[in-house]
DNA sequence: CAAAATACATTACGCATATAATGCATTATA
DNA sequence: TATAATGCATTATATGCGTAATGTATTTTG
């Protein structure tokens, strides 16, 4: 296609985040595929169907560009996606939760996740990144539950016991499942751990 | 010093151990430091204050010396460091066996040993042994579960769903650590879990 | 005690990678 | 439409790493 006058279809804004975008996606690909430490620049070039100058040109550093892939298609990771439906008995509500969680967890993208969050254990300024996600994400969980238990009357303390419990439970499973051959009977540790959550919750009536 | 007589004080066979040892210490030194993928060489030669070389000798890869490494330091942690009281209430041991895997998960050279499992998804070699010592793990709870609950006569199946109930609560709290700055109250989820354990082994009669 | 073997050090090389410098193509602007 | 500015490609450079090759000291062995 070619242009007769001096009105281009593309403006320079809109190549920009366009190659920006691709990129973005061309580094998580590769995150997820071959690992954090292991992506290299010339990697996330050739997926992308660009070069390292390309990625010069948009990101500072291989630093930077990690940053950004993970902000933009990790960290907008919900763990919530589920209807109240507070009709429904305490159980049902219990095991909907955990479930949901469970979706969240038991996903590629959490997995690389962590891979990423125990080497940034070595890189402060990752791990400040992660620490105010991580932060984010208590505070919408401590928001949400209230509704979904509304007749519990939850505290803020008794609430943030409640989501560290159930996560705790289903993100130690999600990685085990990474080292174990014979897959655990996960519907099984889903129903024990649903039973737990609504024991607890009825005795802090 | 300067040896007189043809008998030397440090024989080629202590030498050859001493080393090693010095090498394998220096690895995961650095390991729990630096972190898996960017412990080099030269930096575990300098930390045993030796050279390259010596690695090389010893060691024919950098992975291999790494295996090695793992393998005799961290592969080592044993989950299970109580005796039996079968005197004890039923809560009482419960308590006994989470407190017991909590001091096993909530443990350096586990974090550590948890960004090395990540990384080995890229990895096949390391992922093979990560799966032995898993396995290992899981046949030693097999075997001893039983002896701590002996009035359930617990089923190979239903020890393996405790166990797992258990160790994967305990796992995700202790990754969930390292992300959070305030420190969940570990104290409150852990006699959660003991609870939730007490009542699951209860209604297993 | 001399020769061989072993433990370890030094130097050199090849490779991958991150960044810098430069060049070309496309779009914007006057 | 000519010039400037921006997006992107290419080439060059420097650094760090693993490993191979070689050299030296210590121990063993005959």
């Amino acid at each position: 296609m070619i242009q007769i006058n001096s009105s281009p279809q593309r403006t320079q804004e809109f190549r920009r985040t366009e190659t920006r975008r691709t990129l973005l996606q061309a580094a998580v690909d590769c995150l997820l595929t071959t690992g954090y430490e292991k992506t290299s620049l010339a990697a996330i070039a050739t997926q992308a169907g660009l070069t390292t100058g390309a990625v010069q040109h948009h990101f500072r550093s291989r630093s930077e560009l990690m940053q950004a892939a993970i902000e933009e298609h990790l960290f907008t990771i919900d763990p919530i996606d589920l209807d109240v439906h507070t009709k429904d008995s305490l159980e049902e509500r219990c095991a909907l939760l955990v479930n949901s969680y469970w979706r969240y967890f038991n996903n590629p993208r959490y997995m690389a996740l962590w891979e990423i969050i125990l080497a940034a254990r070595h890189d402060e300024q990752l791990m400040a990144k992660i620490k105010a996600w991580q932060k984010r994400s208590v505070r919408n969980a401590e928001a949400f539950l209230p509704n979904l238990f509304p007749e519990f009357d939850l505290s803020a303390e008794k609430t943030k016991t409640i989501q560290y419990f159930v996560t705790s439970q289903l993100r130690g499973l999600a990685l085990l499942t990474s080292v174990e051959d014979r897959r655990p009977k996960i519907s099984e540790q889903l129903r024990l751990l649903t039973e737990a959550l609504t024991q607890t919750l009825e005795s802090s009536r």
